[in-house]
DNA sequence: CAAAAAATCCCCCATAACGGGGTATACATC
DNA sequence: GATGTATACCCCGTTATGGGGGATTTTTTG
Protein backbone atom coordinates (compact mmCIF):
# COMPACT_ATOMS: atom_id res chain seq x y z
CA UNK A 1 0.00 0.00 0.00
CA UNK A 2 1.80 3.18 -0.88
CA UNK A 3 0.51 6.64 0.73
CA UNK A 4 0.82 9.15 -2.07
CA UNK A 5 -2.11 7.87 -4.14
CA UNK A 6 -4.94 7.67 -1.68
CA UNK A 7 -8.31 7.36 -3.12
CA UNK A 8 -9.94 10.25 -2.56
CA UNK A 9 -13.35 10.84 -0.94
CA UNK A 10 -15.69 13.15 -0.78
CA UNK A 11 -18.97 12.76 1.82
CA UNK A 12 -21.99 14.46 1.37
CA UNK A 13 -24.06 13.73 4.51
CA UNK A 14 -26.31 15.81 6.48
CA UNK A 15 -26.21 14.28 10.02
CA UNK A 16 -22.91 16.10 11.18
CA UNK A 17 -22.13 12.74 13.63
CA UNK A 18 -22.21 10.51 10.98
CA UNK A 19 -20.21 12.68 8.63
CA UNK A 20 -17.34 13.23 11.09
CA UNK A 21 -17.66 9.89 12.34
CA UNK A 22 -17.37 8.61 8.48
CA UNK A 23 -14.84 11.27 7.87
CA UNK A 24 -12.56 10.74 10.83
CA UNK A 25 -12.33 6.45 10.04
CA UNK A 26 -12.06 6.97 5.94
CA UNK A 27 -9.09 9.63 6.70
CA UNK A 28 -7.65 7.29 9.46
CA UNK A 29 -7.18 4.41 7.16
CA UNK A 30 -3.95 4.17 5.28
CA UNK A 31 -4.44 4.88 1.45
CA UNK A 32 -7.85 7.05 1.87
CA UNK A 33 -8.47 10.42 2.14
CA UNK A 34 -11.44 12.33 2.79
CA UNK A 35 -10.76 15.73 0.87
CA UNK A 36 -14.34 17.40 2.07
CA UNK A 37 -17.49 16.49 3.61
CA UNK A 38 -20.68 19.11 2.69
CA UNK A 39 -23.94 18.37 4.72
CA UNK A 40 -26.31 19.60 1.14
CA UNK A 41 -25.79 18.81 -2.14
CA UNK A 42 -25.81 22.29 -3.11
CA UNK A 43 -22.40 23.03 -1.60
CA UNK A 44 -21.16 20.06 -3.10
CA UNK A 45 -21.78 21.28 -6.22
CA UNK A 46 -19.90 24.08 -5.93
CA UNK A 47 -16.70 22.29 -4.39
CA UNK A 48 -16.84 18.95 -6.51
CA UNK A 49 -14.98 20.85 -9.95
CA UNK A 50 -12.51 20.93 -7.15
CA UNK A 51 -12.31 18.73 -4.93
CA UNK A 52 -12.38 15.58 -7.93
CA UNK A 53 -12.46 13.03 -5.75
CA UNK A 54 -12.90 9.27 -7.35
CA UNK A 55 -15.47 8.24 -4.64
CA UNK A 56 -18.47 10.25 -3.33
CA UNK A 57 -20.53 8.88 -0.59
CA UNK A 58 -24.02 10.43 -0.27
CA UNK A 59 -26.67 10.45 1.72
CA UNK A 60 -29.98 9.44 0.23
CA UNK A 61 -32.21 11.39 2.95
CA UNK A 62 -30.93 14.89 2.09
CA UNK A 63 -32.87 18.35 3.05
CA UNK A 64 -32.88 20.30 -0.42
CA UNK A 65 -31.82 18.07 -3.28
CA UNK A 66 -32.36 14.83 -2.51
CA UNK A 67 -29.71 12.01 -2.70
CA UNK A 68 -31.07 10.39 -5.98
CA UNK A 69 -31.55 13.63 -7.73
CA UNK A 70 -28.13 14.44 -7.05
CA UNK A 71 -26.84 11.61 -8.99
CA UNK A 72 -27.37 13.23 -12.65
CA UNK A 73 -26.07 16.52 -11.09
CA UNK A 74 -22.67 15.45 -9.83
CA UNK A 75 -22.57 12.64 -12.72
CA UNK A 76 -23.04 15.75 -14.92
CA UNK A 77 -19.87 17.76 -13.72
CA UNK A 78 -17.78 14.40 -12.53
CA UNK A 79 -18.29 11.39 -15.14
CA UNK A 80 -15.84 9.28 -13.69
CA UNK A 81 -16.42 9.48 -9.83
CA UNK A 82 -18.32 6.43 -8.68
CA UNK A 83 -21.04 7.02 -6.02
CA UNK A 84 -21.75 5.01 -3.24
CA UNK A 85 -25.02 5.38 -1.59
CA UNK A 86 -25.81 5.71 1.67
CA UNK A 87 -29.35 4.85 3.63
CA UNK A 88 -30.82 3.67 6.85
CA UNK A 89 -33.57 2.46 5.09
CA UNK A 90 -33.40 -0.34 2.44
CA UNK A 91 -36.24 1.28 0.11
CA UNK A 92 -37.00 -0.72 -3.19
CA UNK A 93 -37.36 2.37 -5.11
CA UNK A 94 -34.55 4.75 -4.20
CA UNK A 95 -32.27 1.44 -4.33
CA UNK A 96 -33.41 0.41 -7.54
CA UNK A 97 -33.71 4.38 -8.82
CA UNK A 98 -30.37 5.17 -7.44
CA UNK A 99 -28.87 2.49 -9.66
CA UNK A 100 -30.46 3.17 -12.23
CA UNK A 101 -29.48 6.76 -12.32
CA UNK A 102 -26.08 5.76 -11.64
CA UNK A 103 -24.42 5.16 -8.41
CA UNK A 104 -22.41 2.00 -8.41
CA UNK A 105 -23.56 0.94 -4.66
CA UNK A 106 -25.07 1.19 -1.58
CA UNK A 107 -24.42 1.23 2.04
CA UNK A 108 -26.72 1.19 5.00
CA UNK A 109 -25.30 3.36 7.87
CA UNK A 110 -24.89 0.52 10.47
CA UNK A 111 -22.49 -1.35 8.26
CA UNK A 112 -19.29 -0.94 10.04
CA UNK A 113 -16.39 0.88 9.26
CA UNK A 114 -14.04 -2.04 7.88
CA UNK A 115 -17.46 -2.74 5.09
CA UNK A 116 -17.27 1.16 4.00
CA UNK A 117 -13.29 0.83 3.63
CA UNK A 118 -13.99 -2.40 1.62
CA UNK A 119 -17.00 -1.19 -0.38
CA UNK A 120 -14.52 2.32 -1.44
CA UNK A 121 -12.36 -0.16 -2.71
CA UNK A 122 -14.62 -1.97 -4.73
CA UNK A 123 -16.39 0.44 -6.59
CA UNK A 124 -12.91 1.97 -7.70
CA UNK A 125 -12.05 -1.71 -8.53
CA UNK A 126 -15.04 -1.65 -10.85
CA UNK A 127 -17.40 -3.64 -8.64
CA UNK A 128 -20.43 -2.85 -7.16
CA UNK A 129 -20.53 -3.23 -3.94
CA UNK A 130 -23.95 -3.28 -1.30
CA UNK A 131 -25.46 -4.67 1.69
CA UNK A 132 -27.21 -8.23 1.44
CA UNK A 133 -30.89 -6.53 1.84
CA UNK A 134 -30.40 -4.19 -0.33
CA UNK A 135 -28.56 -7.05 -2.61
CA UNK A 136 -31.85 -8.76 -2.48
CA UNK A 137 -34.14 -5.64 -3.35
CA UNK A 138 -32.23 -5.39 -6.20
CA UNK A 139 -32.44 -8.96 -7.52
CA UNK A 140 -36.59 -8.87 -6.69
CA UNK A 141 -36.67 -5.56 -8.76
CA UNK A 142 -34.57 -6.90 -11.53
CA UNK A 143 -37.27 -9.93 -11.29
CA UNK A 144 -39.89 -7.19 -11.68
CA UNK A 145 -39.70 -5.75 -14.79
CA UNK A 146 -38.32 -8.84 -16.84
CA UNK A 147 -40.87 -9.98 -18.38
CA UNK A 148 -42.93 -7.45 -18.60
CA UNK A 149 -44.69 -6.52 -21.69
CA UNK A 150 -44.46 -2.65 -21.90
CA UNK A 151 -41.44 -0.70 -23.39
CA UNK A 152 -39.20 1.32 -21.04
CA UNK A 153 -41.03 4.39 -22.22
CA UNK A 154 -44.61 2.78 -22.10
CA UNK A 155 -43.09 1.85 -18.17
CA UNK A 156 -42.31 5.28 -17.22
CA UNK A 157 -44.95 6.87 -18.44
CA UNK A 158 -47.41 4.24 -16.75
CA UNK A 159 -45.43 5.36 -13.07
CA UNK A 160 -46.40 8.60 -14.09
CA UNK A 161 -49.66 7.91 -14.62
CA UNK A 162 -49.78 6.00 -11.19
CA UNK A 163 -48.40 8.82 -9.69
CA UNK A 164 -51.76 10.74 -10.22
CA UNK A 165 -50.02 12.76 -13.03
CA UNK A 166 -52.23 13.94 -16.57
CA UNK A 167 -51.60 13.52 -19.74
CA UNK A 168 -50.04 16.84 -20.15
CA UNK A 169 -47.81 16.81 -17.28
CA UNK A 170 -46.36 13.31 -18.24
CA UNK A 171 -45.88 15.38 -21.62
CA UNK A 172 -44.08 18.32 -20.19
CA UNK A 173 -41.97 16.77 -17.32
CA UNK A 174 -40.87 13.81 -20.46
CA UNK A 175 -39.89 16.76 -23.01
CA UNK A 176 -42.48 15.14 -25.57
CA UNK A 177 -45.75 15.82 -27.21
CA UNK A 178 -49.15 15.03 -25.27
CA UNK A 179 -49.79 13.10 -28.78
CA UNK A 180 -46.74 11.22 -27.99
CA UNK A 181 -47.77 10.56 -24.68
CA UNK A 182 -51.42 9.50 -25.47
CA UNK A 183 -49.72 6.90 -28.66
CA UNK A 184 -47.60 5.16 -25.33
CA UNK A 185 -50.76 5.25 -23.21
CA UNK A 186 -53.14 3.43 -26.01
CA UNK A 187 -50.28 1.07 -26.54
CA UNK A 188 -50.57 0.64 -22.55
CA UNK A 189 -53.79 -0.66 -22.85
CA UNK A 190 -53.86 -2.28 -25.25
CA UNK A 191 -50.89 -4.37 -23.94
CA UNK A 192 -52.61 -4.69 -20.62
CA UNK A 193 -55.89 -5.43 -22.29
CA UNK A 194 -57.50 -2.23 -20.39
CA UNK A 195 -59.00 0.63 -21.12
CA UNK A 196 -58.97 3.10 -18.08
CA UNK A 197 -55.69 4.41 -16.22
CA UNK A 198 -56.96 2.58 -12.77
CA UNK A 199 -57.23 -0.94 -14.53
CA UNK A 200 -54.00 -0.08 -16.06
CA UNK A 201 -52.46 0.44 -12.63
CA UNK A 202 -53.69 -2.25 -11.04
CA UNK A 203 -52.64 -4.56 -14.18
CA UNK A 204 -49.37 -3.37 -13.81
CA UNK A 205 -48.87 -3.34 -10.05
CA UNK A 206 -50.47 -7.00 -9.98
CA UNK A 207 -47.92 -7.99 -12.67
CA UNK A 208 -44.80 -6.18 -11.09
CA UNK A 209 -44.16 -4.04 -14.20
CA UNK A 210 -44.47 -0.83 -12.18
CA UNK B 1 -45.12 -30.14 26.31
CA UNK B 2 -48.60 -32.07 26.52
CA UNK B 3 -50.22 -34.22 23.83
CA UNK B 4 -53.62 -33.75 25.04
CA UNK B 5 -54.57 -30.20 23.98
CA UNK B 6 -52.68 -29.19 21.43
CA UNK B 7 -52.73 -25.74 19.65
CA UNK B 8 -55.60 -25.99 16.55
CA UNK B 9 -54.66 -24.39 13.39
CA UNK B 10 -56.30 -23.81 10.34
CA UNK B 11 -54.41 -23.00 6.91
CA UNK B 12 -56.48 -21.12 4.40
CA UNK B 13 -54.10 -20.41 1.47
CA UNK B 14 -54.67 -21.19 -2.86
CA UNK B 15 -51.02 -22.38 -2.69
CA UNK B 16 -51.91 -26.20 -2.67
CA UNK B 17 -47.53 -27.05 -2.27
CA UNK B 18 -47.81 -24.15 0.48
CA UNK B 19 -50.91 -25.35 2.38
CA UNK B 20 -49.60 -29.08 2.51
CA UNK B 21 -46.00 -27.74 3.54
CA UNK B 22 -47.62 -25.91 6.65
CA UNK B 23 -49.72 -28.82 7.22
CA UNK B 24 -47.28 -31.27 7.71
CA UNK B 25 -44.48 -29.29 9.49
CA UNK B 26 -47.23 -27.93 12.15
CA UNK B 27 -48.87 -31.13 12.57
CA UNK B 28 -45.21 -32.56 12.58
CA UNK B 29 -45.14 -30.64 15.57
CA UNK B 30 -45.48 -31.98 18.92
CA UNK B 31 -48.63 -29.94 20.08
CA UNK B 32 -49.41 -28.14 17.27
CA UNK B 33 -52.84 -29.91 14.83
CA UNK B 34 -54.13 -28.88 11.79
CA UNK B 35 -57.54 -29.19 12.07
CA UNK B 36 -58.09 -28.85 8.51
CA UNK B 37 -56.78 -26.38 5.56
CA UNK B 38 -58.78 -24.98 2.81
CA UNK B 39 -57.73 -23.14 -0.52
CA UNK B 40 -60.51 -20.32 -0.41
CA UNK B 41 -62.12 -18.20 2.23
CA UNK B 42 -65.46 -19.13 0.86
CA UNK B 43 -65.13 -22.93 1.54
CA UNK B 44 -63.10 -22.02 5.42
CA UNK B 45 -66.27 -19.83 6.17
CA UNK B 46 -68.84 -22.85 5.77
CA UNK B 47 -66.69 -25.46 7.96
CA UNK B 48 -64.98 -23.03 10.45
CA UNK B 49 -67.77 -23.37 12.90
CA UNK B 50 -66.95 -26.71 13.23
CA UNK B 51 -63.53 -26.71 13.30
CA UNK B 52 -62.94 -24.13 15.92
CA UNK B 53 -59.46 -23.64 15.83
CA UNK B 54 -57.38 -21.38 18.26
CA UNK B 55 -55.11 -19.75 15.11
CA UNK B 56 -55.94 -19.50 12.00
CA UNK B 57 -53.03 -18.84 9.08
CA UNK B 58 -55.06 -16.67 6.50
CA UNK B 59 -52.88 -15.62 3.49
CA UNK B 60 -53.64 -12.40 2.10
CA UNK B 61 -53.29 -13.29 -1.44
CA UNK B 62 -56.66 -15.30 -2.31
CA UNK B 63 -58.66 -15.63 -4.94
CA UNK B 64 -62.32 -14.35 -4.17
CA UNK B 65 -62.35 -13.04 -1.09
CA UNK B 66 -59.35 -11.64 -0.09
CA UNK B 67 -57.42 -12.52 2.75
CA UNK B 68 -58.19 -9.14 4.36
CA UNK B 69 -61.80 -8.85 3.44
CA UNK B 70 -62.15 -12.38 5.05
CA UNK B 71 -60.79 -11.12 8.75
CA UNK B 72 -64.20 -9.12 9.86
CA UNK B 73 -66.34 -12.36 8.23
CA UNK B 74 -63.88 -14.92 10.60
CA UNK B 75 -63.90 -12.79 13.63
CA UNK B 76 -67.87 -12.71 12.95
CA UNK B 77 -68.22 -16.53 13.43
CA UNK B 78 -65.11 -17.09 15.72
CA UNK B 79 -64.77 -14.03 18.03
CA UNK B 80 -62.18 -15.55 19.78
CA UNK B 81 -59.71 -16.76 17.43
CA UNK B 82 -56.43 -15.11 16.55
CA UNK B 83 -55.82 -14.88 12.79
CA UNK B 84 -52.28 -14.53 11.53
CA UNK B 85 -51.44 -13.47 7.61
CA UNK B 86 -49.54 -14.90 5.55
CA UNK B 87 -47.76 -12.78 3.01
CA UNK B 88 -45.17 -12.88 0.34
CA UNK B 89 -44.79 -8.67 -0.42
CA UNK B 90 -45.03 -6.75 2.88
CA UNK B 91 -47.38 -4.40 1.55
CA UNK B 92 -48.10 -1.34 3.56
CA UNK B 93 -51.57 -0.82 3.22
CA UNK B 94 -52.05 -4.24 3.78
CA UNK B 95 -49.86 -5.12 6.59
CA UNK B 96 -51.82 -1.79 8.47
CA UNK B 97 -55.29 -2.76 7.03
CA UNK B 98 -54.78 -6.08 8.26
CA UNK B 99 -54.05 -5.38 11.97
CA UNK B 100 -56.95 -2.74 12.37
CA UNK B 101 -59.04 -5.31 11.05
CA UNK B 102 -58.15 -7.55 13.74
CA UNK B 103 -55.62 -10.04 12.62
CA UNK B 104 -52.51 -10.62 15.34
CA UNK B 105 -49.60 -11.03 13.60
CA UNK B 106 -47.89 -11.00 10.74
CA UNK B 107 -45.34 -13.80 8.54
CA UNK B 108 -43.48 -13.49 5.48
CA UNK B 109 -44.50 -16.86 3.25
CA UNK B 110 -39.86 -17.14 3.30
CA UNK B 111 -40.05 -17.35 7.33
CA UNK B 112 -38.99 -20.75 8.46
CA UNK B 113 -40.75 -22.85 10.44
CA UNK B 114 -39.69 -22.60 13.52
CA UNK B 115 -40.33 -18.81 13.39
CA UNK B 116 -44.29 -20.22 12.22
CA UNK B 117 -44.45 -22.18 15.33
CA UNK B 118 -43.42 -19.73 17.39
CA UNK B 119 -45.80 -17.12 16.20
CA UNK B 120 -48.47 -19.40 16.76
CA UNK B 121 -47.28 -19.78 20.08
CA UNK B 122 -46.76 -16.32 21.07
CA UNK B 123 -49.98 -15.26 19.47
CA UNK B 124 -51.91 -17.86 21.30
CA UNK B 125 -50.06 -16.47 24.48
CA UNK B 126 -51.48 -12.83 23.47
CA UNK B 127 -48.34 -11.85 21.89
CA UNK B 128 -48.17 -9.87 18.45
CA UNK B 129 -45.44 -11.78 16.20
CA UNK B 130 -44.67 -10.47 13.06
CA UNK B 131 -41.17 -10.47 10.77
CA UNK B 132 -38.91 -7.63 11.89
CA UNK B 133 -39.27 -5.49 7.75
CA UNK B 134 -43.14 -5.68 8.75
CA UNK B 135 -42.66 -4.03 12.56
CA UNK B 136 -40.83 -1.65 10.63
CA UNK B 137 -43.50 -0.69 8.26
CA UNK B 138 -46.26 -0.91 10.72
CA UNK B 139 -44.06 1.41 13.34
CA UNK B 140 -44.30 3.68 10.05
CA UNK B 141 -47.51 3.88 9.78
CA UNK B 142 -47.68 4.57 13.25
CA UNK B 143 -45.78 7.76 12.85
CA UNK B 144 -47.70 8.42 9.51
CA UNK B 145 -51.31 9.65 9.92
CA UNK B 146 -50.45 11.05 13.49
CA UNK B 147 -51.06 14.66 12.48
CA UNK B 148 -52.48 14.89 9.77
CA UNK B 149 -54.74 17.30 8.95
CA UNK B 150 -57.21 15.14 6.90
CA UNK B 151 -59.50 13.23 8.59
CA UNK B 152 -60.10 9.15 8.28
CA UNK B 153 -62.83 9.50 5.04
CA UNK B 154 -60.77 11.70 3.61
CA UNK B 155 -57.75 9.81 3.55
CA UNK B 156 -59.55 6.73 2.37
CA UNK B 157 -60.26 8.83 -0.29
CA UNK B 158 -57.41 10.07 -0.79
CA UNK B 159 -55.77 6.60 -1.04
CA UNK B 160 -58.16 5.83 -3.55
CA UNK B 161 -57.06 8.81 -5.70
CA UNK B 162 -53.04 7.57 -5.22
CA UNK B 163 -54.50 4.49 -6.80
CA UNK B 164 -55.94 5.92 -9.93
CA UNK B 165 -59.05 5.79 -9.18
CA UNK B 166 -62.13 8.10 -10.52
CA UNK B 167 -64.38 9.74 -8.59
CA UNK B 168 -67.39 7.63 -9.31
CA UNK B 169 -65.22 4.19 -8.20
CA UNK B 170 -64.49 5.98 -5.49
CA UNK B 171 -67.94 6.62 -4.85
CA UNK B 172 -69.26 3.13 -5.92
CA UNK B 173 -66.98 1.40 -4.02
CA UNK B 174 -67.50 3.25 -0.45
CA UNK B 175 -70.89 2.79 -0.94
CA UNK B 176 -71.41 7.06 -1.19
CA UNK B 177 -72.48 9.41 -3.36
CA UNK B 178 -70.90 10.69 -6.09
CA UNK B 179 -71.19 14.22 -4.53
CA UNK B 180 -70.15 12.90 -1.23
CA UNK B 181 -66.99 12.20 -2.72
CA UNK B 182 -66.53 15.74 -4.41
CA UNK B 183 -67.12 17.30 -1.52
CA UNK B 184 -64.25 15.42 0.43
CA UNK B 185 -62.09 15.86 -2.03
CA UNK B 186 -62.87 19.89 -2.21
CA UNK B 187 -61.75 19.66 1.36
CA UNK B 188 -58.86 17.68 0.71
CA UNK B 189 -58.04 20.47 -1.33
CA UNK B 190 -58.37 23.12 0.91
CA UNK B 191 -56.89 21.17 3.61
CA UNK B 192 -53.62 20.54 1.40
CA UNK B 193 -53.93 23.82 -0.03
CA UNK B 194 -54.03 22.52 -3.62
CA UNK B 195 -55.66 22.18 -6.14
CA UNK B 196 -55.53 18.83 -8.31
CA UNK B 197 -55.16 15.42 -7.67
CA UNK B 198 -51.35 15.07 -8.76
CA UNK B 199 -50.75 17.78 -6.21
CA UNK B 200 -52.87 16.25 -3.48
CA UNK B 201 -50.95 12.79 -3.49
CA UNK B 202 -47.59 14.87 -3.92
CA UNK B 203 -48.05 17.14 -0.72
CA UNK B 204 -49.56 13.74 1.21
CA UNK B 205 -47.15 11.58 0.17
CA UNK B 206 -44.38 13.99 1.31
CA UNK B 207 -46.20 14.39 4.04
CA UNK B 208 -47.04 11.11 5.24
CA UNK B 209 -50.68 11.78 5.07
CA UNK B 210 -51.14 8.64 3.12
C1' DC C 1 -77.55 18.24 26.34
C1' DA C 2 -75.63 21.52 23.13
C1' DA C 3 -72.02 22.79 20.13
C1' DA C 4 -68.63 21.34 16.88
C1' DA C 5 -66.89 18.27 13.58
C1' DA C 6 -67.41 14.96 10.20
C1' DA C 7 -69.92 12.84 6.69
C1' DT C 8 -73.50 12.94 3.64
C1' DC C 9 -76.01 14.82 -0.48
C1' DC C 10 -77.60 18.42 -4.04
C1' DC C 11 -77.27 22.05 -8.04
C1' DC C 12 -74.68 24.79 -11.51
C1' DC C 13 -70.84 25.80 -14.69
C1' DA C 14 -66.79 25.87 -17.91
C1' DT C 15 -62.82 23.56 -18.95
C1' DA C 16 -59.72 19.90 -19.12
C1' DA C 17 -58.89 15.23 -19.57
C1' DC C 18 -59.97 10.93 -21.41
C1' DG C 19 -60.39 6.83 -24.56
C1' DG C 20 -60.53 5.32 -29.26
C1' DG C 21 -60.09 5.65 -34.25
C1' DG C 22 -56.48 6.43 -37.85
C1' DT C 23 -51.92 7.76 -40.03
C1' DA C 24 -46.95 8.84 -40.46
C1' DT C 25 -41.91 9.33 -39.83
C1' DA C 26 -37.29 8.19 -38.10
C1' DC C 27 -34.40 4.80 -36.25
C1' DA C 28 -32.54 0.70 -34.74
C1' DT C 29 -32.57 -4.28 -34.63
C1' DC C 30 -33.02 -8.39 -36.58
C1' DG D 1 -37.41 -6.08 -45.69
C1' DA D 2 -40.05 -6.84 -41.61
C1' DT D 3 -40.47 -5.73 -36.77
C1' DG D 4 -40.46 -2.92 -32.80
C1' DT D 5 -39.89 1.43 -30.62
C1' DA D 6 -40.43 6.31 -29.97
C1' DT D 7 -42.08 10.10 -31.84
C1' DA D 8 -45.99 13.23 -33.56
C1' DC D 9 -50.46 14.56 -35.66
C1' DC D 10 -55.62 14.45 -36.85
C1' DC D 11 -60.48 13.54 -35.67
C1' DC D 12 -64.39 12.43 -32.58
C1' DG D 13 -67.64 12.14 -28.58
C1' DT D 14 -67.86 11.31 -23.67
C1' DT D 15 -66.48 11.65 -19.08
C1' DA D 16 -64.17 13.74 -15.33
C1' DT D 17 -62.60 17.53 -13.06
C1' DG D 18 -62.31 21.70 -10.16
C1' DG D 19 -64.76 25.42 -8.17
C1' DG D 20 -68.86 27.97 -6.77
C1' DG D 21 -72.81 27.84 -4.01
C1' DG D 22 -75.60 25.43 -0.39
C1' DA D 23 -78.22 21.78 3.01
C1' DT D 24 -78.80 17.76 6.01
C1' DT D 25 -77.63 14.19 9.05
C1' DT D 26 -74.73 11.54 11.93
C1' DT D 27 -70.98 11.37 15.13
C1' DT D 28 -68.00 13.20 18.38
C1' DT D 29 -66.88 15.89 22.06
C1' DG D 30 -66.92 19.33 25.56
Amino acid sequence: METKNPITVVIIEDDETIRNGFTYLINATENYKVLNSYSNVEDALLHLVNDKPQVILLDIELPGIKGIEAIPKIKHILPKTYILMLTVYDNEDNVFNALTKGASGYLTKSDNTEKIIDAIQEVVDGGAPMSMNIAKIVIKSFHKNQNSPLTKRETEILEQIANGKSRSKIAKQMFIDLETVKSHIKNIYIKLNVHSREDAIKEAKNNKYI
